[in-house]
RNA sequence: GCACCCGUAGCUCAGCUGGAUAGAGCGCUGCCCUCCGAAGGCAGAGGUCUCGCGUUCGAAUCGCGACGGGUGCACCA
């Protein structure tokens, strides 16, 4: 049940009457008529700017609207006062009971509470991590994986039907990298001394993928020429990686429905296809670009080059997609990877970045723009930098120093909910400050502790609540009377529940779960203060002795908290505690 | 030089896509445990929402222009 949509569905329904009225004209567009929560709660439970948006339409002031809808609004059960107030809000205040119709409801289907059906069982693809198969995944990996991973929950919560999928970059010259630096370490497997050129990746997690080949094949690459094994070392280096990703993807809690490979474009005539799809639609041509103006490049000379016309989509330059030298630039593949996206039917495609990556953003809508005819959109999110802090102080990262956090390393330590959590706490277009220290820290400063003593807190009461023979399942609950919950802490509490569903919504249509985070926090801050409010009236504890009725009032409401709080975290991928130890 | 992102309390950040007196945490001041978990809670102080112009009933939010910070800029992914 979402309150603001109901009471939304109210007020357009009483608009409607206004209009067989002729009160209002016929022809409106109620798109903007919004219904919310006031900041001020003196002001009722919900306000709406009707009577404002409607003004210039129908060409009637504001507070004539207001009076006449107020009227109209008044006549529902669901609606204790109306009134006008400042330039023409309707402020309105609920029938006593409409929150316990509400707390009622959620018990009845705890599961289904705050899932909706906007998506519509739309296709939507999510690609994100997509880091090169070359060794582990970092920090900055982690947050684009956590963020996409949640993204993709909470699509899926509001109703698409979602694909979560990585493209694995195994076609370029990295992985040629790769190889030859995994042979190096099966020549020391062989016990060899080996030295890494630059160029080359002298990781640790090398050795054992060189350990693995020398019990695969034994000695039979030894001494020999790149071209005897180059091969059939790359794949045998990918497949290793892969595992390594898909290992420490899943201790983060991340299972990918599709693993889509560059490689499996070439040779195969896709990425051909994808750019005559393109020739066809006229937005091929051979071409030589200016060089950047305000940037010097000394090695910077003209040459013709095979250009994609993404200028015709809004990009600032035409892009390359083949080289001088006939080869395609990397930009080919990743055409024909949407573009075989687009063959999937899906209805829209949602790409997680690195914040580096932002120039690459207009170059690919254009070309999905281009190859669906405008059918399909493309968003992209990009995911900016994680800063490391150990206990206040920056945390600095260096390779050569073995001082580079993995994603591994830092689930290992901090555990897979808090890295989570924290990685949602700050929106995906601004830095974010990852303290070791400080996402273990039990207190209100940390807010997956917060959250999460709430929940805590909650099933305390309840384990109570058993030992002092009460049935606290969801249906006897559902069951009970509640009326009784009349307090001010009480009603926020109530409220802040009532209005996840809008919440979600919202964090849906703007692919934002950082929403969810901050939303948890709040309610487990109304859950704490209503807690502590208990301890100075013992009235409003949530156990009366003598009184189950009461008792069972109040549980529902916590229950319902613990609901909300328990969905709230499943979208974010955090599993909700039972205890605090 | 161009493009994208950002600029909100001393610090770190939210702000529901245009609504009423701009919020939270930290820090600062002062309170609350005979009690379902004080790992908490309550109250106070703290703001020219970087600046200017515009759009309108109404702007932190939308547009334009400054200023400041970050990222990226053919033939590497």
């Amino acid at each position: 049940m979402n309150v603001f949509g109901e009471i939304r569905n109210l007020i357009i329904a009483s608009l409607n009457e206004m209009q067989v009225l002729a009160d209002l004209p016929n022809d409106l567009n109620f798109d903007l008529v919004a219904v919310e929560p006031p900041r001020n709660s003196n002001h009722g439970d919900m306000a709406t700017n009707a009577a404002m948006v409607l003004a210039s339409q129908s060409r009637k002031k504001p507070l004539d609207i207001a009076s006449k809808l107020a009227v109209h609004l008044g006549h529902s059960p669901l609606v204790e006062a109306v009134e006008i107030a400042g330039p023409g809000f309707i402020n309105i205040r609920l029938t006593a009971n409409v929150w316990g119709t509400v707390l009622r409801a959620i018990l009845e289907d705890p599961l289904a509470y705050g899932r909706s059906n906007i998506g519509a069982a739309k296709k939507v693809n999510i690609e994100y991590v997509s880091a090169n198969p070359t060794g582990p995944l970092h920090v900055g990996h982690t947050r684009g994986a956590v963020f996409g991973d949640a993204l993709a929950s909470l699509l899926d919560f509001v109703g698409f039907n979602v694909t979560r999928e990585y493209y694995i970059n195994d076609g370029g010259a990295q992985v040629d990298v790769l190889a030859r630096s995994v042979y190096l370490r099966y020549l020391e497997a062989h016990g060899q001394k080996i030295i890494f050129a630059d160029g080359t990746y002298p990781g640790d997690y090398l050795i054992e993928v060189g350990q693995a080949l020398k019990d695969k094949v034994g000695d039979a690459f030894v001494d020999k020429d790149e071209a005897m094994w180059l091969a059939e070392l790359r794949q045998f280096s990918i497949d290793a990686m892969m595992k390594l990703i898909k290992t420490d993807l899943l201790a983060l809690g991340i299972k990918i429905d599709v693993y889509f490979s560059e490689k499996s474009l070439y040779g195969t005539g896709r990425i051909e296809s994808a750019i005559s799809n393109l020739r066809d639609k006229g937005l091929i041509y051979e071409g030589t670009l200016d060089p950047p103006k305000g940037k010097t490049d000394v090695d910077w000379e003209p040459r013709k080059q095979t250009l994609f016309k993404s200028t015709n989509y809004g990009d600032d330059v035409d892009r390359p997609v083949q080289k001088s030298d006939g080869n395609w630039t990397y930009f080919a593949p990743d055409v024909a990877y949407h573009f075989d996206k687009l063959t999937r039917d899906f209805n829209h495609l949602i790409d997680v970045l690195g914040a580096d990556h932002g120039g690459y953003v207009k170059r690919m809508k254009a070309a999905v723009t281009a190859l669906s005819d405008g059918q399909t959109s493309l968003d992209i999110k990009l995911i900016q930098l994680v800063r490391l802090y150990k206990n206040g102080v920056p945390f600095k990262m260096s390779k050569r120093a073995g001082t580079f956090v993995t994603l591994r390393e830092l689930v290992d330590r901090v555990g897979a909910d808090a890295t989570r959590f924290v990685m949602l706490t700050r929106k995906n277009d601004a830095p974010l400050d990852f303290d070791f220290d400080k996402v273990l820290e039990q207190t209100k400063e940390n807010p997956i502790f917060y959250v999460q003593y709430a929940h805590a807190r909650i099933c305390s009461v309840m384990r109570k609540a058993t030992e002092i023979g009460l049935a606290i399942d969801d249906a006897t609950l559902a069951g009970s009377d509640l009326d009784s919950l009349i307090d001010s802490a009480e009603i926020t509490l109530a409220a802040k529940v009532a209005e996840f569903p809008r919440l979600v919504d919202i964090a849906a249509r703007s692919n934002e779960p950082h929403r969810i985070a901050f939303y948890l926090y709040e309610l487990a801050s109304d859950f704490h203060s209503l807690w502590n409010k208990g301890q100075e009236q013992p009235r409003l504890r949530f156990l009366q002795e003598n009184n189950p009725s009461t008792s069972y009032a109040k549980i529902s409401l916590i229950r319902s908290a613990a609901v909300v709080i328990s969905a709230g975290l499943g979208i974010l991928g955090v599993t909700p505690v039972q205890e605090m130890r």
